[in-house]
DNA sequence: GCTCGCAATGCAAGGGCTTACATAAGGGTT
DNA sequence: AACCCTTATGTAAGCCCTTGCATTGCGAGC
């Protein structure tokens, strides 16, 4: 009956199970340190008392937060969101919070992002793809906050990172476009600046061709921002031209199902007249008409993974091991054998 | 040269720019009540050491940690994501953090995020809908922790909400199913328990057919998780019945691309032997074939705003207040005209 | 010229927890 | 029985900011 109305603490605790505040944060922290008696006994007191830790004493204390930050370009793609949920409930299952925040594909909104998590003190951030400036991952080492890269593998970055072999996957699959006699192939990227899978993915289509022997300048390519409606219209330039292109691999499922739209449009049919791919097998890849050839990911699994290994990397301050995630082609209606349209395209103007 | 390879402090900051600690923390979180030159040297001392704030020593000073947590069903549901995308863009703009943690649609699940996420600070908590249990309420209350309802509206709730009317709005789309004739509906929506928004849209369905006169009890309701394959065999269940329906009504988009692929899979040509239709208008709706009939959710919109009140909430101690969106009903092709299937009696009655 | 008020700054008290180190107690060994 | 080692717990020193209150300095009003 001393204090109505106030929040408890470590102290009430405590007085309250007869010990020192020592042991009621032993119990907390490292319940086996504590004989399981005592423990009992603080651990009733806590419940009598609806004692809940005060998070900026023991942030301050431990020098620990327990919570990670993830940087993405975008919630709004299914493929981040998902990976993320899974992260977040590994994170979740081992005592972490997890913060978002999005760049939108900018460098410099990245940066922003993740100095203000350092700042929070995030206790280590999760960034996609090894593309930025070194500064900062100089800062990140000189605020001694481990980072772990996602989305993407690269054997020989410096940097640890979890994630599929961009440019092998998208090869895989251009091998499978050609193999059905595809000749003249085009390529709608996102934006490879600053974008390391990006251009991996175009890299790929490219290994493709020099591995069939076919000539690699030839290739066409236009880049544009991942959504449906630049997908289609990148579609429709590369209609356009004199040569157009039998199958148009996409950077990713989204541009792809633009085009398909597109070409719908125009009243072309796939894979009949063009095929087209994507690259990710979200959802959508199995409701568009034709359902969409692409790369599958496994981004749950790798959402897990780097939640487990960056924990690592935070708890054992281990510098982090790469993994690579295999990818598979799936192939589905929208990719045909070559026809040569000869000059039966309908569409065109 | 004291101190080389060590994090600078406010003292250090302090001594440089010779000054009190005071006066430092002032430059920082207020800096109209320091004059100008002052600032300036403060400043220029911040930038020489790289000095930022300790997170954890300002939390517990300030009792704030300008985080704010949102605790949504799954960030793989498109509505989510964007929804949380735009609130975290205006929440980063305000100068706050977003944490997210996942329900799963289980309330034990969303009660122990709440209780995490008070426990590492949040300033302030989003959440979905309203169904839950009072005692979560309380709990907030006595942590003082402000918490704001989105994604659904409800004028004479007692806690404050930011979304829109799903009664109203699938009532709407209702009407617009009825008005073509269609008498024998149907309802495919999510688990109803501890959804509100849920129980809201089938009740709008229910007030659709009682303004028409029409039989309530004959509605056949099948309630099932928001997944695409669930919603083909909810609707293949719903088919297979002696009376099977010609127009199903779904509880969001993804239920009603799951019947609509089911349907065709079935050999059923929507909209002309069956009608179907979502809620939400993701980007899915416009992909699927037939496009889908749907209600239009203004998700980002609903995101900003939520952010602006919560913080609103936070910093100015309000109760907060209500706000109802607009939504619209969006008609596409998977609704056409009631064909009594068997005795084709011609629509229009 | 003196007093008063106000703006700018300094002083120093917390704020609640973790953890290195100190102490105590118990048991095994010789 | 004396000794040492191990295990359980206590003591108290930080951790680094924010902010209420105190102090100083200056111009305005009388």
């Amino acid at each position: 009956m001393t204090d109505i109305r106030t929040v408890p603490t470590l102290d009430d605790v405590a007085k309250m199970a007869g010990v020192s505040t020592a042991t009621v944060s032993r119990c907390i922290n490292s319940p086996d340190r504590v004989v399981a008696e005592t423990r009992s006994r603080v651990k009733h007191a806590i419940d009598q008392l609806g004692y809940t830790p005060n998070f900026g004493a023991r942030v301050m204390a431990a020098r620990r937060t327990f919570t990670i930050g993830a940087i993405i370009p975008t919630m709004e793609n299914a493929i981040f969101a998902r990976g993320l949920q899974a992260f977040q409930e590994t994170l979740h299952h081992k005592g972490y919070n997890l913060m978002v925040a999005s760049s939108n594909y900018r460098q410099t909104n990245e940066e922003e992002q993740i100095r203000s998590f350092v700042a929070r003190g995030a206790d280590g951030v999760l960034l996609i793809g090894h593309d930025r400036d070194d500064s900062i991952y100089q800062y990140l080492e000189q605020q001694d906050v481990p980072s772990l890269i996602a989305w993407t593998f690269s054997q020989n970055a410096k940097h640890p990172s979890i994630g599929f072999d961009n440019k092998a996957s998208m090869s895989a699959l251009a091998m499978e476009v050609l193999s059905l006699g595809h000749t003249e192939l085009a390529v709608i990227s996102g934006i490879t600046k600053g974008n390391d899978r990006a251009r991996q993915r175009v890299d790929g289509v490219k290994d493709a061709l020099m591995l069939k022997g076919l000539d690699v300048e030839r290739l066409k390519v236009i880049e544009t921002k991942y959504e449906i409606e630049a997908g289609g219209d990148a579609f429709q330039t590369l209609r356009s031209s004199d040569t157009p292109p039998s199958a148009v691999l996409c950077g990713n499922d989204v541009l792809a199902v633009g085009a398909i739209l597109r070409a719908k449009k125009l009243g072309l049919k796939v894979p009949e007249d063009v095929s087209i791919t994507g690259f990710d097998d979200i959802q959508m890849a199995k409701i568009v008409e034709p359902n969409l050839t692409t790369v599958h990911v496994p981004h749950r699994e790798m959402g897990n993974r780097a939640a487990e290994e960056l924990i690592q990397m935070v708890e054992k301050k281990s510098f982090g091991s790469s993994k690579k995630l295999d990818t598979s082609v799936v192939i589905r209606a929208s990719l045909g054998p070559a026809h040569k349209p000869k000059l039966t395209v309908a569409a065109g103007d």
